[in-house]
Formats: structure tokens, C-alpha cells, sequence
DNA sequence: TATTGTTATACTCTATAACTATA
DNA sequence: TATAGTTATAGAGTATAACAATA
């Protein structure tokens, strides 16, 4: 029986996810945190509602992320210089440099990966991809408005 | 900033995760159960401990999934033949029927997203695709394979 | 009156360890 | 002695609801 383009691609999602698990493991971060550490990296300082609306979680949710990245040194809470209910929260220095470096391996891994693709096939590949992403995301948008009517 | 290969694979494996969380929205099935009935429908009736195995988890992780897919009428418990220890876990019927469904439905959305793709790149796209899994989970065994030395 | 974040509560997934029944 | 599954316990991630402080 012949593999579905669409299983090899959720391979690939599943082994990402294992692979970044395990680089994390032992260090005290999981997949949540990770998470947010990235969009504070390309979002800059934030306050928690807006990290809440980026993280498309509830902020309750980020209360419980943010107490466990300030307990291991991560992250770090100041107030919000205008809005006293507001908090900002802010990679600290060890936080930030371990974030570039994410950023470094992940840029290698694309290459190596990359790498593995026949020459000839690459631009192919690249349209390809772009193609199937789109139209992925054309579905999902469509399948939750749907779900959203539904509900009202 | 172009938009690195890595970066929409992962967002295709994300958009995966959440058209499915949406699908089983509200039948209260998740994620995990769904793995798992999957797997049933694949690997046919089973004992737990082949279950966890196949599911990579703990035998206890299986006890608490099982508990859940039986209350909801999605697998049954029946004794082994020979093995008065272990259980065998099969799909009820309307269960085999949901999965016979969506497994119908996963080939569809496999044909509409290659549909997507210019013809003349399908098939650099199929071996692109490929080359990029096997190079992925080589990757993933060889660092698992370091951890486990680095553990012993 | 609306918004920000937190406390309270609850459920799912996951793990390890100890235990029971059986092999 | 080893194996299959469960009970006990714990922790992370997630959610809703009620509440305090502030806007």
C-alpha cells in the first residue's frame, strides 16, 4: 500500500514535535513554554493579554507559563509603565541568547533537510509546499467561521 | 523575510492539529482517544500492553484512554482467551463505522491538497516530500540513539 | 462599565511507583 | 520470577467562572 502525501506530512509534524521534546528534555522547558518564549523573541515585550491573544490561549492559561518561565529564570515580569493593571512580561538576557541559538539550529535544520531534496526538485518542492499550506489554511479558516455560525 | 521550508511544514502539522481538534469538537473524542482508535482500526483487536507499545505511551496512560473510549461506547473490554491477566480492546461497531468515515475523509482531503499543486510538480513535490521524512526521522533515531548512550 | 490578571476548580494527558492477579 | 493491568500520586496544559484592582 502506498503512502498518502498527507501521512508523510504528519510524520514530518510528528517527528518535529519529538525532536524539539527531547532538545528540551531535562532542561526544565516543555513544548507550552518553548512556545512562548518564541513569540516573546519575535514579539518583544509583551503584556499578558497580548500574549494571550498570540498564543490563541486563554490568559489564565499564560498566568500558569509565565509563573513557571519566571521561576526558572526565563522570563521576567515589570510593570506596565502607563496601565497599572497591565504586566509586561520580557526574555531575560540567558533567555534571549538561548532563543537566537534556537533560532540558528532550527535555520541549519531547514538546511539539512534541505539537503536531502534532489537539486532538480527543490523550486518544485518549494511551490509545492506554499500550494498545500495555503489551501490548508483556506480549509481550516472556513471549517471554524462555519463552527462559529453554527454556535450563534 | 522569506518564509523558510521548515517553517511551513510545521505550520501545516499545526493546522493538521487544529482542523482535527475542531472536527471531534463537541463528540468528546480527542486527540489522544482518536491515536488511539486509530490504531485499533489498524492493528485490530489487541491486548493493552500492545496497545502502549503502538501508541508509545505507558501501559497506565492506555488504562485511562481505555476507561474513557469504553464510557463513551467507542471500545469494549473483553478477557483473553488463554491470558487470564490480559484484556483485549476492540472497536464497538458505530466506532469502526467513524473510523471507516474519516479514514474516507483523510483520503479526500490527501486528493484536494495535492489538487492544489500545478500538475508538473507533483511528483518532485511526492519525492521531495519523501526525502525530507527519511532524512527527518534518521535525524530523530540518531539523537535518540546518543541520549540513551549518554543516559547508560 | 470594561479590561487585566489572578484565585478557585476541574478535566485530560502524561509519568513513576507500588500492588494484585496470573503466568 | 516475570508480565498485565490497576490503584495511588503527581505535574503540565488547558478551560470556565468568579473576583480584585484599575481604567
Amino acid at each position: 500500500m502506498e503512502t498518502l502525501l498527507l501521512d508523510r506530512l504528519l510524520l514530518i509534524g510528528e517527528l518535529f514535535q519529538r525532536d524539539m521534546a527531547r532538545a528540551f528534555d531535562g532542561t526544565g522547558l516543555t513544548t507550552a513554554r518553548v512556545h512562548l518564549l518564541w513569540v516573546l523573541q519575535h514579539a518583544g515585550p509583551s503584556t499578558q493579554r497580548d500574549l494571550a491573544r498570540l498564543c490563541e490561549v486563554t490568559p489564565r492559561n499564560i498566568t500558569g507559563l509565565v509563573d513557571g518561565l519566571e521561576a526558572s529564570g526565563h522570563v521576567r515580569r515589570t510593570p506596565h509603565p502607563t496601565d497599572r493593571r497591565s504586566v509586561i512580561v520580557e526574555l531575560t538576557s540567558t533567555a534571549a541568547d538561548t532563543m537566537a541559538r534556537m533560532q540558528g539550529e532550527h535555520a541549519e535544520l531547514n538546511d539539512t533537510l534541505l539537503a536531502a531534496v534532489a537539486p532538480e526538485d527543490r523550486a518544485a518542492l518549494e511551490r509545492g509546499i506554499a500550494a498545500i499550506a495555503t489551501r490548508l489554511e483556506t480549509l481550516v479558516v472556513e471549517a471554524a467561521g462555519e463552527e462559529d455560525q453554527a454556535a450563534s
